[in-house]
DNA sequence: TTGTAAGCGTTATCAG
DNA sequence: CTGATAACGCTTACAA
């Protein structure tokens, strides 16, 4: 049972000799003290150990300061990179995240959403899976702002980043064919997002474009185990691809430990690879893969800007939607063309 | 400007027209409402979108529901995954995660906690650093429970969960030995956490007993690169290592990397290497690391329980220290003995 | 610049 | 079981 015993503003302007307002205005950044009364309050509140309620001020001021953050598979390099910048910069906004795990459950999406009303989340950024369009509503309804992070949705309201999958696709299969390789191959996950058949396809529509065909494999989620068991498929074809673009960096890497050391394939020289997500993994010389960086920092850096700045409903629907170019990181997995 | 439009229990009283006591009642577990009074406010609750306001009611009971986790070096493969586990089971005991990152900053674990105070939680976890110790006294004497995570920390108060890193350290020790090695060596960032010298030091008494000297080298980070560092200046001693000890996994793995593709030396049979943590990459087949298991699940568990139930100062302080055991997790860096 | 007083949306107490 | 009423700790007109 938690007792009351959180020390209070009433508390601080009586051993100040003030009134309570005097000791709200001192917290509250544009507010008219006196530097005399000022340095009381901060002495007492100091003295007593007194921290401004936010909960309070939330609820007084309309706006808690909290920005939610809905996220599956956060153990996952990727997603860790992108909450951690996240996070960061929220901080350096003045803001403090909430974090609502949605990796076991259904429709649990939609129940984060509810525990960020229900603490009067300012915004919330969803990472993962896609919330039910009558949520959306109540959520922008109820002043909520919302931004969805490489989750391709058609609602107007929310502020949607998105990144240059097809293209991107595009770019590595022109460098597939310019290494020399000719059975081309893409490795893809069952999920089947939008980010993820963004890069499929890109990739075979260029492919197709030069005069290639693209054998494409689906399977489980987008990891390590997954890319291990594509690999086993494809690597025991007839034809044999001989340049693989991997949907995911993780892919990638269970790709490749398969190719080597069950195959015996010899990287770059007899198979090319090539990732997505640029994750710490794909610069480790084990695997030193070819890939595409998601901009993470430059996501980040959108979003809470948006949050911070009106972002709202009476601007021009372009304004919520951005897309932010993945850059091709050139490592080893791939020939020099 | 966030205008009020969160929907209120006043206006679903009117609308199912009964009083807003009705109202809180409906949404109170145990309550005293007919179910016909009950079903009216969910039914108006439902058509207007209310949820109710957590930032209110935490004010009221005095309990926020909020747990706030302060880490640093959240993009980690241990890290996250610690992070994933607490979240998950934060939320099944009902509990909302609240997220401090203590990356850029300095002495911000104790500006963490006031972000904590601030908002009231319930409790704090805290994965990285050691908060000041007026600062935990204040969170205690305002009735916010503390739980240290690998902190070795001995204020009274807070629940510390600990590993046996010592008896780790002995443990794998053996195993170097059993497994031919003549020439054992640490390797160790320059972190100095308790947890990374008691490894250290428990890998150095057991070698002593079994007549074998450690040879010791810190540098860096906990992180891969350090591990590289660490590789390039042990392998090129004239007595090079034929056992090495990695502090933690990344360690191992960027160790491993430097040891073959640089060195050109063949795990295990030129050199056994084991490393800490049991992350993801430790089990893929380029590293295949011999390492301990940290029991994260066990540990989220611990912490929740004792958040969950009473865990108050009236207990006896040994319910506040608790060592987990590492499970030393048998691949294929290490010959069979 | 300061204090007083009226809320913010809840829940807990207490009659009915 | 139900409905007033008083807190909770804060901010913010408004008046002094």
């Amino acid at each position: 049972m938690p007792s009351k015993l959180f020390v209070s503003a009433q508390e601080v302007a009586e051993k100040a000799g003030v009134s309570r307002s005097a000791v709200s205005r001192t917290f509250t950044p544009g507010a008219s003290v006196s530097a005399d009364t000022r340095r009381r309050v901060l002495e007492a509140a100091e003295a007593l150990g007194y921290h401004v309620n936010h909960l309070a001020r939330g609820l007084m001021r309309n706006e808690s300061g909290i920005v939610c953050l809905i996220v599956s598979d956060v153990a996952t390099p990727y997603r860790s990179a992108l909450l951690r910048e996240l996070t960061i910069q929220l901080q350096n906004a003045g803001k403090v995240a909430m974090f609502v795990n949605t990796d076991r459950s259904d429709g649990s999406v939609d129940r984060a959403l509810q525990q960020a009303i229900r603490y009067r989340a300012d915004a919330s950024i969803i990472l993962s899976g896609l919330p039910d369009k009558s949520i959306t509503q109540l959520c922008l309804r109820s002043g909520q702002r919302l931004v969805l992070i490489n989750r391709d949705d058609d609602q107007p309201g929310p502020l949607k980043i998105n990144l240059d999958d097809y293209e991107s696709g595009g770019r590595i299969a022109t460098a597939f064919v310019r290494a020399g390789c000719k059975r081309l191959a893409f490795a893809n996950s069952e999920a089947g997002t939008p980010s993820l058949m963004g890069r499929e396809r890109g990739f075979i529509a260029a492919a197709t474009k030069l005069g290639l065909e693209v054998v494409v494999e689906r399977y489980g989620s987008t990891g390590y185990e997954a890319g291990r068991v594509l690999a086993q498929r494809m690597l025991t074809r007839a034809e044999r691809p001989d340049g693989v673009f991997c949907a995911t960096d993780l892919l990638a890497c269970g790709f490749m430990d398969a190719a080597r050391h069950q195959f015996g394939l010899s990287i770059p020289d007899q198979l090319c690879v090539a990732g997505f997500d640029d994750i710490e993994q794909a610069s480790w010389s084990s695997f030193n893969l070819t890939t595409f960086a998601q901009p993470v920092m430059a996501i980040a850096t959108r979003a809470v800007k948006w949050l911070a700045t009106g972002g709202h409903e009476d601007e021009p629907e372009e304004a919520h939607s951005v897309r932010l170019k993945a850059e091709l990181i050139w490592r080893g997995s791939i020939r020099k063309g």
